[in-house]
DNA sequence: TCAAAAGTGTTGAATTTACACCCATGG
DNA sequence: CCATGGGTGTAAATTCAACACTTTTGA
């Protein structure tokens, strides 16, 4: 076991800073989505230094005395997207006791579904590179970060069924195709147009805004936003989002 | 902020009592669940010393730097109800900041539910008295562990719906009125007995024992008992427990 | 014979599913 | 004029929800 003073001198790798003022052995990793061209994306990172150097993982950090765990997430998400409002869940904490292989570090694992259009890709300073992924053909990750992924892919299957969190990956105006095709990639599955639009519409938690699509090669789709207060009436209710 | 050392000496809090062997900024909290007169009961420990004195709460312990956050879970919850088979899940980290008054902690949640005929209550050094709560009538709690509890509530409900996590709380063979019990206390509603009767042996996870109940006073009913083996070909297939 | 729970039957309403089909637009 | 996606209609199959009813048992 490295001697955590260890880790803090100077000519450690980079990998490896841990600054004074954050918890030695928590982090929060986070694992954000975006739709894109009907695909659903994950944005991972190529690391600079120490033992994840050159290898692509999650983007996370250490988490600050004075910061909420969430807060600590909302932060890592903002500084390397950009993205100021965007919907932010936890997944859970992994703390299996060699999944960092250099010490005991348990991480606190959030999710986050933002807009494409939203995002500004900041590099690091302790990453090479970093990029989107399609979520069915994901690179080999760091650590546990594959079996973190896996899980939340299942927990997104989940949860999309039993909240509107599909709302938070399209722009405020939105086709019920797009809105379809988020349901797709999540589930992974074909739905039936006629049947799905049918479905949603009869939930009530859309607000058609009597604009059409443009400059489309094709018939022109009304374009639809999300009825947010509709929704928290129906929360508390319990509703039901199966397809 | 108390220095860590100064928690370690001999002359602190029992409450407090940190190991060496532990981390130090991470717990684990213990939901365990049981039903009892076809009531869902919560066990709960009164403590004995430190900030947390004379009130009740989670049952919870430090984390060995060599052990598992599973593993620590269950190691709390077996020395606790002598239990050794039971179901095991995390709920949820929780990291806000001043959560715990006198420093940074973090908890990780887990929750379990058990045998109530399995179960013979140890009590910790730490405790004064440890006992089982109705989970409509719980008492003021320490630190965050009201929230903790209500989150955890929440998710059982979601949960029952899509795992057969009932059967967990129930003795090998039961009858269906027992199970419709569990189904009632977790979702907190009335369900009409012939519809329930007739879903859940729909969805072929029962093997009647051809058993008959002995000494009730009403027409004994039939004993039932899960079929795991179906359970596992269903859940890759999704399924559905809505009521 | 009564209370309590087991267990079956029935029916109309609602929902689901799987299609066939027509519409509008740009290339 | 055709490819692409938008959008409507419909009918059969299934499921749901509500409630009436009969059965078995011990006290």
């Amino acid at each position: 076991m490295i001697e955590p003073n260890k880790l803090r001198a100077p000519e450690m790798d980079k990998e490896e800073y841990l600054p004074d003022d954050c918890m030695k052995n928590i982090t929060v990793d986070n694992l954000i989505f975006a739709m894109e061209a009907g695909k659903l994306k994950l944005l991972l990172a190529k690391y600079k230094h120490g033992i994840a150097a050159n290898k692509w993982g999650l983007i996370g950090h250490w988490v600050k005395l004075d910061e909420d765990l969430e807060t600590a997430a909302y932060r890592v998400v903002t500084q390397s997207t950009g993205v100021k409002n965007f919907h932010l869940d936890q997944l859970a904490a992994f703390g299996k006791v060699n999944r960092y292989p250099l010490r005991r570090i348990v991480t606190v694992v959030y999710y986050s579904l933002v807009r494409m259009e939203e995002v500004n890709i900041v590099q690091g300073k302790n990453t090479l590179e970093v990029a989107w992924f399609d979520v069915k053909s994901l690179p080999e990750l760091i650590f546990d970060h594959n079996e973190i992924v896996e899980s939340c892919l299942n927990h997104l299957k989940y949860k999309v069924r039993h909240e509107p969190i599909g709302f938070s990956l399209l722009p405020e105006k939105f086709t019920l195709l797009q809105l379809q095709e988020i349901y797709e990639a999540i589930l992974d599955v074909k739905l039936d147009k006629p049947n799905f639009r049918r479905k949603i519409q009869k939930m009530n938690l859309l607000i058609n805004c009597k604009e059409k699509q443009k400059d489309v090669a094709h018939r022109a789709a009304s374009l639809y936003r999300f009825d947010i207060n509709v929704y928290e009436k129906l929360k508390d209710f319990g509703f039901n989002f199966e397809y």
